[in-house]
DNA sequence: CGGCGAATCTAGACACTGTCAAGTTATCTT
DNA sequence: AAGATAACTTGACAGTGTCTAGATTCGCCG
């Protein structure tokens, strides 16, 4: 969406005043800020000498500290959607086997990047009305309701049992995600990754809809 | 425990100087400001400024504020499980209806604590491994562990296959918890009370092991 | 090609935060 | 009654987010 090679931006350039793309690096810096220092740890001014710039200088991007989470979690639920894809290819095409790999990588990203899951479902300081971020948080759930529709060939939006469902499915893959990155479930976290992922998707496929 | 007559704690005083029990009235002008700024907008200024006292008086009691947040989550954890019994108390005996009513409690708990349930699980500045705390935190888990052990009758700790639905059923609570507070499942949200309880219950018993 | 408006970034200041050190006041012990 | 100890205050310091004003550079229009 964003990689026409001309015209979007003038090209990053190695320029001393102007940083030619201090946006996306701000973005960068932030996202490694998050990582290592956590969001209780998050500080702008942090974040600005990580990009080597002055402490002001993201203002002018991102209006304030919130403005420059919202941006990181916009890019998280990208990635969060994506990480759900990965596995969905290298599962089997039938839509039970899909929604239940939608759910494993739905845990692995939050063990992956347990601090921007974080910030993505426990936190108030994104502005969730924002355009951008409202509409990459409510795609999720939009494939979700896609998926249990397909197995169960109902429209959850009209039927209430399938709804029910569909916040299942996501509650317990929420739940295992969530637990599993504040260490609790440490029977499960301690697993090795591909046994690890076989017990998540222990649990979760028994509350996957069953096909109609 | 506290409620020694003579002894354990002077006598709360008017006194002026010496408050007489300023570390749980700390906790009590702690909890407010959990309750009205949340984790992101807690302050330990603002909570000693609640309490009538100097801005550096926490610390004599709980060293600095991650001491605080450990006391106030610890006491949280103590809330979490008298509010699970209270929903236990008001269900049918059998050990399944016992282990459903507990999920419900432990959803409607968040949804009372908001700011305090976010910092018992979704918060990295508790010291969990200070001893009361992670005591309270552990508790819940054992009593989780010993309602699926009555209704399968195996033991989780032998049973893998009985400790995975102890994971799950923590989970699917776990998660319509952390769901409704993050503002996400705005449908069952929205419901009044009584008819969100069961909506709640309708998800979670499935999960729910099935007796032996 | 030149200059001018606008975008981008810096520098400084302010109020607020958590924490530390030193001093003050009350309570407890003997 | 006096000295020791616990409880609390005061003042200071570095770090934070945000605001304002100023400096630098870019892009465009002539």
């Amino acid at each position: 969406m964003s990689d026409t090679p001309a015209r979007s931006k003038p090209v990053p350039r190695k320029a001393a005043y102007h940083h030619g793309d201090l946006a996306t690096a701000l973005i960068d810096a932030g996202e490694a800020e998050l990582r290592e220092k956590g969001i209780e740890g998050f500080s702008l001014r942090g974040v600005a000498k990580r990009a080597g710039v002055s402490h002001a200088a993201p203002a002018h991007h991102f209006g304030d500290t919130n403005g420059l989470l919202t941006a990181l979690a916009a890019r998280g639920f990208e990635r969060f959607l994506a990480r759900q894809d990965d596995f969905k290819r290298a599962a089997a095409p039938d839509p039970r086997a899909q929604l239940s790999a939608a759910g494993v990588g739905y845990v692995n990203f939050a063990l992956e990047n347990p601090a921007l899951f974080r910030l993505m479902f426990s936190s108030d300081r994104p502005e969730f009305e924002t355009a951008v971020l409202d509409q990459a948080a409510t795609q999720g759930f939009m494939t979700l309701v896609d998926g249990v529709s397909q197995i169960t060939g109902t429209d959850p939006w009209a039927d209430s049992a399938a709804m029910r469902q569909v916040s299942a499915t996501w509650a317990i893959a929420h739940g295992v995600a969530d637990l599993l990155v504040s260490g609790r479930l440490k029977i499960v976290g301690g697993m090795d990754p591909q046994t690890r992922n076989a017990e998540i998707a222990a649990m979760i496929d028994p509350v996957i809809p069953a096909a109609r």
